[in-house]
DNA sequence: TCTTGTATGTCAGTGTGTTGACATCCAGAA
DNA sequence: TTCTGGATGTCAACACACTGACATACAAGA
């Protein structure tokens, strides 16, 4: 262009190796969970349900950074597989309390460790300290941007 | 659980807070552009066809990582409004080389400095050592997946 | 008590990206 | 020359997430 350097050829612009890295894990979880027949929603929501039992619907859309709309898709998707369970009627206010079936956690700890696999895989180059470095390093991105 | 720590606390996960990361600053460079009117993608086109133009519409699907059909309608809205242009009869085989107008190159400038504005934001934590070192790490994960 | 506010679950409508499919165009082998 | 393979542009159908909207249920204040 004219003045300088506007954005380098690309591969140096951190945001775009940011996006590559999100859409390359995504695949690769993707192609973990599906011989599971689970989705990334699906699965992100049992494993937050398996660490905050008894969420509700909005609750657990909130953790995972989806509407509540969405959510309720993900939820009644599960729900009629077996693998989460909500009462019928709301025990207080309109909020349905969900719980993980015995079948559900059966499929969270196959899902798990394939996902963990999949993570593993990501970190192979790094050391342990690292991880952390690189953990700590992203999470003072999404503060610098909140 | 049963084994030890699982996943921990979720906020320790790599995965996870690579894609909260990733969609923070999807979500920034949403704002900085909806000014001008550009959707990320569109801002992608723009930039891949300012470095190499002349690219057809697989090429630049390939090079920004979304299917033909996708960039075909990203690119069908640039040209309506006369940011970018295609031949109407393809010179050789299939391909429509697309070129930026006068009008796409200002554009794209604005769009630009919005942009780099951004991820200077999310940089802001980092020294310029610090900010190679997290591009390399980033792409050591995606070689990792590949 | 009644009212206001907040939170929740759910129903549409919309937009965007994807997969599947097809016709077209060129390059190279038989 | 003829034909096969690869690549391209485009159409259709589908999936998923979002915004907008509505009715319901509890909590807090007048």
């Amino acid at each position: 262009m004219s003045q300088g350097e506007q954005v380098g050829p690309l591969d140096e612009a951190v945001g775009y190796v940011l996006k590559r890295a999100a859409t390359a894990l995504r695949t690769a979880m993707d192609a973990a969970l599906r011989p599971l027949d689970l989705t990334v929603p699906q699965y992100s929501c049992l494993e937050v349900l398996s660490q905050q039992p008894g969420l509700s619907n909005a609750e657990l859309a909130r953790a995972v950074f989806v509407t509540r709309q969405s959510m309720n898709l993900v939820l009644r998707g599960l729900q009629d597989r077996g693998l989460i369970t909500r009462p019928a009627t709301a025990p207080h206010g309109r909020a349905l309390p969900t719980e993980l079936t015995p079948a559900g956690r059966h499929q969270l700890k196959a899902a798990s460790t394939a996902v963990r696999a999949v993570e593993a895989r990501m970190l192979t180059p790094f050391t342990k300290s690292q991880q952390t470095r690189l953990l700590n390093d992203l999470l003072a991105c999404v503060e610098a941007l909140d």
